[in-house]
DNA sequence: TTTCATTGCGTTAGTTAGACACAATATAAA
DNA sequence: TTTATATTGTGTCTAACTAACGCAATGAAA
């Protein structure tokens, strides 16, 4: 039935050391967003094995801080650097692991993991989001697991494993009540952008419809914004002024925390 | 030098069962806001050993949920129960934890803890803040180690144990960030409380002076107060009227945010 | 050349924020 | 008992802002 691939050097070591190189019984895991098309994306893994996506996730070495786990697990997924990355909260339901979706993966190596294996423990998880400018991120296999990420629509997910729905809707929400103080446009749009495409990033964070004009002049008013002397052409209609933000200002006005009332 | 005193059962379970009773190299501190004097105080333990503050934590049983140890770190130092608890960060350095703490304290027993002990191994520790009536509580020793808590000044807080000065003031921040989705004036202020309380509450808060008259017309265009046909006497001079919550409106206005430009 | 959805810029009415005035009142001081 | 004082309750006014909508310009498609 499971055909046997070999199992690489990366994946052998985690099997047997992994309970001496790691924190034992607990994890990360990263809810990556994106924003491409005016569709809010998020970054998952395709698990060949069960047909199910996972939030991308990984241990934490015996040394190691906990935020520099995450971002090991964001570099190996997006091979981008500089991505804001926030803790938000933790898993941690007793019966949240489940056995099964670890023994299914080892499956097709022909390996199954003894019942008191270190993997099949509790694992308490730790939830952070990352925003990431989609433009920037070319997705490739995992040089552990050879499994691919793929960007989903996060209003159109459906099975994923274990308790990894509820670890997105949490990590949204969480970005939806720190919006003021969250540095979206700048970390999940390009370099370059439209005032339609940071309002769309802004209506679907927010899930709610924002007037064109008055969303254009509180964003202006907050003096953060470089207007460019181009427009980006190609649209079927008017083509709209390109922006960028100031950096500067954007930071600091995020610090104040940019409060409106949508 | 070390006056021996006897080891307690529990304690002394904890020391020599304690990696098999909780998950290894985790606990939970807790930052326990209260208001009295319209001063903002936080709960902390005084540790007679090394004459330190330490914030109430402790460590997760090997079946427990998070949250419920922190939970029962509360009930255990407050003696209330339904307190409004909320994970903000988790603090992961690899060089937070400090063998000396844990030497000092079990010195008094005649204890010397050997090197690989698992208290003196890396912790990670995931924080929340909790947010308290300070007249429902009554603060008593710990049935484990027999230290006291007591309340002090958040502006006053010196000499702490490791990190936890950072965990206050990172507590803190997110208290601050958060104010519009978070119940502080329900979870730390007595049932009935008047405005000028409630005001001083969100001045300590957010570090800020506000317009008193303004305050007041803004709270109560919230719609979530009730004002009450008494007054607080007793003051210096004029007595204000006294409010409760509407708790319903309360969690409602809560849910979308009780924005505001301050 | 016309059509049409979209963008840029503008207007207006209703609301809110911010600053301040003044009377009422509970205790302390005289 | 009277007066003083700090504080609270209520109200006013202006500037600023929000929400809702108008209209001309534009760029691709028909």
């Amino acid at each position: 039935m499971a055909k046997k691939v070999s199992l690489n050097p990366g994946l052998k070591q985690l099997l047997e050391k992994g309970d001496k190189l790691y924190q034992t019984g607990l994890s990360v895991d990263t809810v990556i967003f994106g924003f491409h098309e005016n569709v809010l994306k998020i970054l998952v893994l395709d698990m060949q094995h069960n047909n199910k996506k996972a939030l991308p996730g990984g241990f934490i070495k015996i040394d190691e801080p906990v935020e520099d786990a995450a971002y090991r697990v964001l570099q190996e997924r997006t091979g981008v650097s500089n991505i804001f990355l926030q803790q938000f909260d933790v898993f941690s339901n007793p019966t949240r692991s489940d056995a099964s979706v670890h023994q299914s993966r080892y499956k097709e190596y022909g390996i199954k993991l003894p019942k008191d294996h270190w993997l099949l423990k509790r694992f308490i998880t730790i939830g952070f989001f990352a925003l990431i400018d989609f433009t920037e991120v070319k997705t490739k296999a995992s040089q552990l697991d050879a499994e691919y990420c793929e960007w989903v629509d996060i209003h159109k997910l459906d099975s994923m494993i274990m308790d990894h729905k509820e670890i997105v809707f949490k990590a949204l929400e969480s970005l939806r009540t720190q919006l003021a103080y969250t540095p979206i446009g700048k970390n999940l749009l390009p370099k370059k952008f439209t005032m339609p495409e940071l309002q769309k990033l802004y209506e679907t964070i927010l899930d709610q419809k924002l007037d064109r004009r008055n969303f254009q002049r509180k964003m202006i008013s907050f003096g953060i914004l470089n207007k460019l002397n181009e427009t980006r052409k190609g649209g079927a209609h008017k083509a709209p002024f390109l922006y960028t933000f100031n950096d500067k200002k954007y930071q600091k006005a995020l610090k104040e925390g940019l409060y409106g009332s949508w």
